[in-house]
DNA sequence: ATTATTTTTATGTCTATACATAATTGAATC
DNA sequence: GATTCAATTATGTATAGACATAAAAATAAT
């Protein structure tokens, strides 16, 4: 009967799941479970372990393992990069810098980054396309002494979106996604009527030590930002 | 020098973010690693592994260990149960049943649950606040042979968003958010203009088996979804 | 009854060893 | 040169055993 620590994983989510082992009930510890499905503890400790990350039980010294009585589902977004965005769904990218210029940090952009006024920094106005029709309308702006080699880059082979993701990958921040009125200048460049509902994207890019970048993409309307659980 | 496999973790990130190990190189293998760090192979095995699932490394058998060149970041959206969404902001949760009742499913739910239309639905339309001010308008199509007991259960202790996280919890599902005019009805309901853009969130649930429900959430205007990396 | 202390226990982790498995490498063959 | 097949190798997984650690439970002291 033994079973590898994957099989023990689905016979556990399989009594989590038809209430043989019912919500907020302590299951067997694991050494009963390695003896009962012939394995080793080890064995059993990864397989809930796992469960364990995944929300469906929680562990603890002693107490033991219960089931989650509300599984933490997380939903996952892979980290929107334009042009595979676009690419996937098989249509042509393409992008054209509008403007770009050294200029100090507006007071938004030093808050979300928490930058003083003084670093230079350059702003950089993107429109991206999907088989030649507008996609989305970048503005971002660059904290320089956290993006080393941006300024040097005539960004005419990879937009700033990719730059950064190539040469500043390590990063973590976040992303804010909110519902509002395209701006009339941005409406413009998008194609659509001011006003028109569209989804914005507030984005805040931190190195290791130093922010890099706060960027604001408005996408042109209709777009969905989807989830899977 | 011996070190668990947390230590090991940090330094392998340590030695990818400062391009010791430059992306798209190889890196040691583990043997070579523990043999360096003064531990066994399954302690680096283990460290890799959490390295690769949260995808700063690409690992294949034979081929090695490689850092990846775009490491892929994933942003995690806790999956929003509305009260918990509003608590945590410190505020007061409220919500009323608009209205209820039997109905055949319409063609756009039929399509998204996958179900024939023969079966027995239920139509829940309901309002949140937070701290009295409407949150959001929430419309739900139930699959009544997914949600067994739900028929029965008058939605006066609990609302419906929380009763499918208590009875129906195992699922998986789709969310899509999208930036739409609000209509005219819901506009009512969250005191808005009618066309004001909002954030809608389209959200499919399906149990092990069977389609659970279909939910369209027309938040207020001003929602923000927010996601950390 | 309350508080402090010890014991117990389930999970967390590490180790050495072994074998499994996928995929590359290289040799043998056509 | 191309194809086939075997050898090699790095990761994947399983194991028994050991000790660490957190926290509950039991006990002792106040």
């Amino acid at each position: 009967m033994a079973m590898g620590w994957q099989s023990v994983r689905e016979e556990a989510l399989r009594r989590i799941q038809s209430r043989e082992w019912p919500p907020g009930g302590t299951i067997p510890n694991e050494a009963d479970l390695a003896t009962e499905l012939g394995c080793a503890r080890a064995t059993v400790n990864r397989a809930l372990r796992d469960l364990a990350d995944a929300g469906w039980l929680d562990r603890r010294r002693k107490a033991g393992t219960r089931v989650r009585v509300a599984p933490e589902r997380r939903a996952q977004l892979a980290i929107p990069v334009i042009r595979q965005e676009i690419e996937t769904r098989g249509r042509q990218f393409g992008f054209s810098v509008l403007s770009r210029q050294h200029a100090p940090l507006p007071a938004r952009e030093q808050a979300l980054l928490g930058v003083n006024a003084d670093g230079p920094a350059e702003r950089v106005e993107t429109l991206y396309f999907a088989d030649g029709a507008p996609y989305a309308y970048e503005d971002r702006w660059l904290w320089l002494p956290g993006a080393p080699g941006f300024e040097a880059d005539d960004l005419s082979a990879q937009s700033p979106n990719e730059w950064l993701v190539q040469y500043a990958p390590f990063s973590h921040g976040t992303l804010t996604y909110s519902a509002e009125p395209v701006s009339e200048q941005a409406a413009g460049y998008l194609g659509c009527a001011a006003g028109t509902p569209v989804m914005v994207l507030d984005r805040c890019t931190f190195g290791p030590d130093h922010p890099v970048t706060a960027v604001r993409v408005m996408h042109a309307p209709g777009h969905r930002v989807r989830l899977e659980i």
